[in-house]
DNA sequence: TCGGAACCTGAATGTTGACTCATGTTTCAA
DNA sequence: TTGAAACATGAGTCAACATTCAGGTTCCGA
């Protein structure tokens, strides 16, 4: 798998990256070409020709970036990551405390994949292109949220909890189906009310309320 | 798409069945054999030669049966989001209310992803293989999960919520990616432990207790 | 103004694999 | 017993790419 080229990370670009102001204008094309291709048509109905037809290079020009169709694709995986958790992390910067957190967060994420549907699919379609590219997607994601559960638990801010790393993997799984049912499918619900509807069973459970004050706001 | 060729149901079989036992028996041996294969290599990974060899048949004998290697995923999706639906129900049978059923529920999809893992990840795969089916999948799913709510609701079982259909999508997705990280990635973890944790959370919600008594079990 | 590094190109190669078809073989009702 | 419907078969067809490669072109420091 691994060849100890002499790179540190010989994931993303073959040596180390492109050398000329041209070099990084045609890579830029040709990863935003690759993540159109393969959001719409999806990873098998993607050719090669495609992407760089887009991109508008020749098809050997694609050779000179990467080393294969997959690794591409790769790419493209760790970029939407990165840009995800920066989306998230942005939106929840204003939270006071942990329960509104996640409720900011759930609307953030909504929004972000109404706003990157072509890279939410290949996010998803790497569960069978790039199998590992795909955990670590997930792995990294939990690894942060988890500290913010435990964090907020000390804080008083949620409740203890059996075992924050089920409570993170219900959790992400909960907002990966909203957004794929209500960013990707249907693609006009209202948001907000998506968005506060899904907080509240987060938050309270599915458990009836006792008679007393709820924790809803507005 | 459809052809209407006088059967009530094209999807799964092209005519309307084998017509002797030897058919019958031929059959559910490519569709066990097809099950596996696409189970374990991914349907673009497995040729229609590696199913009918492992069924022990003619390549052309396929043809008999399929349409397409497409066909038979499709079969593939459709039965096993019928067993699942059997499972589920039939392990939420002795629930005295929702909540329990809840907690059952979440106990024997684990069991049940666990005990088919191959056929669980075809259905992941129509995601995009077979989007029609995938979408199928849960619209069926969901619409009677959503019923089951909306009845616990009415008996004050469960809080009456702002929408069920995000309630059941939430739920869904957290059952599916626990699923995915406890049954198929790490099976030895303490399905018992783990469905606990996660049925906490979904009745009880990420929210501090107050002071009371809570509604766990045991 | 020269030389080489960086970049670009698309025709050609080679593989893969879904699907077809002409030709059997088996089953079974009459 | 028989003929035709049902079933079985695998060699051959064919189109679809991923990847390579040999030969350019552009850029830039010396």
């Amino acid at each position: 798998m691994s060849q100890h080229s002499g790179s540190e990370n010989a994931d993303v670009e073959e040596r180390s990256g492109p050398k000329t102001e041209r070099g990084r204008r045609t890579l830029r094309r040709l990863l935003d070409a690759a993540g159109e291709e393969f959001g719409a048509r999806g990873y098998h109905e993607t050719a090669i020709s495609h992407i760089t037809q887009r991109a508008g290079v020749g098809l050997g020009t694609f050779y000179v970036y990467f080393k294969s169709k997959e690794e591409v694709f790769r790419a493209l995986v760790a970029d939407m990551g990165a840009r995800t958790r920066h989306a998230l992390s942005e939106s929840v910067k204003g939270a006071a405390n942990r329960l509104e957190a996640e409720r900011l967060g759930i609307k953030a994420y909504l929004d972000f994949v109404r706003g990157h549907k072509a890279l939410y699919r290949v996010v998803m379609e790497a569960q069978f292109v790039a199998p590992e590219a795909y955990r670590d997607y997930y792995r990294t994601f939990s690894a942060a949220y988890r500290q913010e559960l435990a964090q907020a638990a000390k804080r008083g801010e949620i409740s203890p909890g059996q075992d924050d790393e089920v409570r993170v993997w219900a959790l992400m799984g909960a907002s990966t189906f909203l957004g794929l049912r209500y960013g990707v499918w249907e693609d006009d619900a209202d948001v907000v009310a998506i968005s506060e509807a899904a907080a509240d069973l987060m938050i309270n459970g599915l458990a009836p309320r006792a008679k007393k004050r709820d924790a809803s706001s507005s």
